[in-house]
DNA sequence: TGCTGGCACTCGCGTTGACAGAGTGCCAGG
DNA sequence: CCTGGCACTCTGTCAACGCGAGTGCCAGCA
């Protein structure tokens, strides 16, 4: 086990090197923090940090920088996270009320994280699967055309145009529309199979195909991994990602690109609990110099969904994690809400 | 006026820049395009060009590189539309097709954008005042709370939240969808505001503020600039800028962020054939050294919203230019299906 | 008049070498 | 176990320099 005093010239690494991007020695390091030893002390403790893997050097006689493997020490055992300013929380709640609908919500949540912490946001949306039926309607474009729209309790809404086998009379079609709603409103999505599974049964034979047919368009809209939708923004914050930044920032916006790399970034998180992937702890190639600080967010107890940014490992964890939680709990409020 | 040959200089320079990324000589150029004529004369011919403002040079004694009068005579003048190859056309049909809903239709369309024009792509959606109505649905959340749902023949989908001033029936309800839905299905969305103007008169006075209250959400949701949305792609091909991109980048990555300077973008784009900008014929700054490329679409022969590229003032206008009027046209057939 | 070859000139770029500065590792002494 | 001292290493920077690409100009030729 390290002495308090090694943890404490860890800490003092990190916090510098966040600072100024540079690789920090021993001798600023002593005159930066009080830490009542000689440089040369801080040499021997450096070198000790070395051998275990939590520091390393770019090279012979230059300062030392924080591993991988020294950063997640730092988070787990010597930073807390910060608590917001509070110009910080009135910037949450001015920005984020008068959002007038669910896309608006996710929109501005992903600019103000970005805003907030300077660096890339990922919101995901509500999960289908995880919110419960507010409303399911369907609409007749033409004869043996329909349009089935899904309305969650989280506000989010989710159409699929249905060409029927058979035409379908405007009777039938109220009679669905009113059995489907029956049966699934304030139900959760994820019950929804079992709910309407023998719902054809109770139509005429005529019917029945298209009744069949509407319904496996509705199960297809809720399978899981895709169903998820998200939202990034601030990538320009990207640019700040350091002096070898062109080399840094081709695949991580490659990787920004992919949804579904981005859905597993978000899905490796803990359901609930902030969760801190840091370099390569992350398993996309592109993303080994990001860490990724994620949390679920929901209307009540339970997630419904996550969100988080990703910033080069070189961050100022305590203020990202500090942010990250306090968007997150707005958000659900503000989604318990409408 | 520009001799024949002069054009034919200034052609194969910008052909050349654009392939090599490097300012090009004289000599070069007589070597790879049979002008007909010694490097001596093509120096004369470039010196008219640069007094003539169509070329530069970076700095004495290096090749020249078009400028962005030489790019604007050289897509006015020079080039044509390059027609895709047909493995392009299938690609595009086989990436388009399968599309479930809208926003898979436009998030398909701003990927392929990208892909083939390795490019970044915008693409916006359909334009709600430009759309007719294809249902618009209320639904009661509470008491006094209701959910407004606007539906277009394009397929998009808008919801809004609403506070009722006073309880309001379910029958109340069903009389106000019922009537409303009489009204404007079919018709244009720009048309809706006359439409609806007398309708709260022909209710209960205990209801007439709250069909009033509904009526003017559903207004503001049509209210032109605020009603537009679009969505982007293809930002990591930024990395192609070129060796200076790191200080490109940053503007141009700020400039995507903002909805409202990339809606300007398009909106200046003519709204029927294609549009070329370039570089300081944008007016943002952060786009100064960048070209636009923006064509309508739409199902009908009416455009409904447009798409384009963003890419380096240097770039392939002729094959940016068939792409993206293949792809839009693709997309104004998807909708029109739909 | 317009094209061509020749020639001197300019300028950016990459290489080289020297140098200062920062930082380390190690060692002997308190 | 900490400290001061010392020799060593490596990087970044700066100036000098030669190379090569490319130009502009001029005299000659069709």
């Amino acid at each position: 086990m390290l002495s308090e005093r090694r943890l404490e010239v860890l800490r003092a690494i990190v916090q510098d090197y966040v600072g100024t991007e540079e690789p920090v020695g021993s001798k600023a390091l002593t005159e930066r923090h009080k830490l009542g030893v000689s440089p040369a002390t801080v040499r021997n403790d450096m070198a000790v940090l070395e051998d275990e893997g939590f520091i390393a050097q770019p090279h012979t006689s230059a300062g030392r920088i924080p591993t991988d493997k020294g950063y997640r020490l730092f988070v787990d055992k010597l930073a807390g996270v910060k608590p917001l300013s509070s110009p910080e929380r009135r910037a949450i709640h001015n920005f984020l009320d008068g959002a007038v609908d669910l896309d608006d919500v996710v929109g501005r949540t992903v600019r103000l994280l970005a805003q907030l912490t300077r660096q890339v946001a990922i919101v995901q949306y509500p999960s289908l699967t995880r919110s419960t039926v507010r409303h399911v309607e369907l609409l007749s474009l033409a004869p043996a055309r329909l349009m089935l729209v899904l309305i969650t309790d989280t506000g989010r809404v989710e159409q699929r145009m249905i060409d029927c086998p058979a035409p379908f009379g405007e009777t039938s079609l109220a009679d669905l529309r009113a059995r489907l709603n029956s049966r699934v409103v304030s139900r959760r999505f994820a019950d929804v199979p079992q709910l309407v599974q023998d719902l054809p049964e109770s139509f005429e034979s005529e019917d029945r195909a298209t009744v069949s047919t509407v319904l496996s368009i509705l199960l297809e809209t809720l399978v899981e991994e895709t169903e998820e939708r998200l939202m990034i923004g601030g990538t320009s914050n990207l640019t700040r990602f350091g002096h070898d930044f062109p080399v840094m920032i081709r695949p991580v916006l490659e990787a920004l690109e992919e949804q579904v790399v981005l859905l597993k970034l978000l899905g490796e998180a803990k359901d609930s609990g902030m969760t801190v992937r840091i370099g390569h702890e992350n398993a996309h190639e592109g993303l080994n110099s990001t860490s990724v600080v994620a949390v679920g967010y929901g209307s009540g107890d339970e997630a419904v969904a996550k969100l988080g940014v990703v910033g080069p490992t070189r961050m100022d964890y305590p203020g990202t994690m500090g942010a990250v939680r306090a968007v997150a709990r707005y958000v659900g409020q503000i989604l318990a809400e409408s």
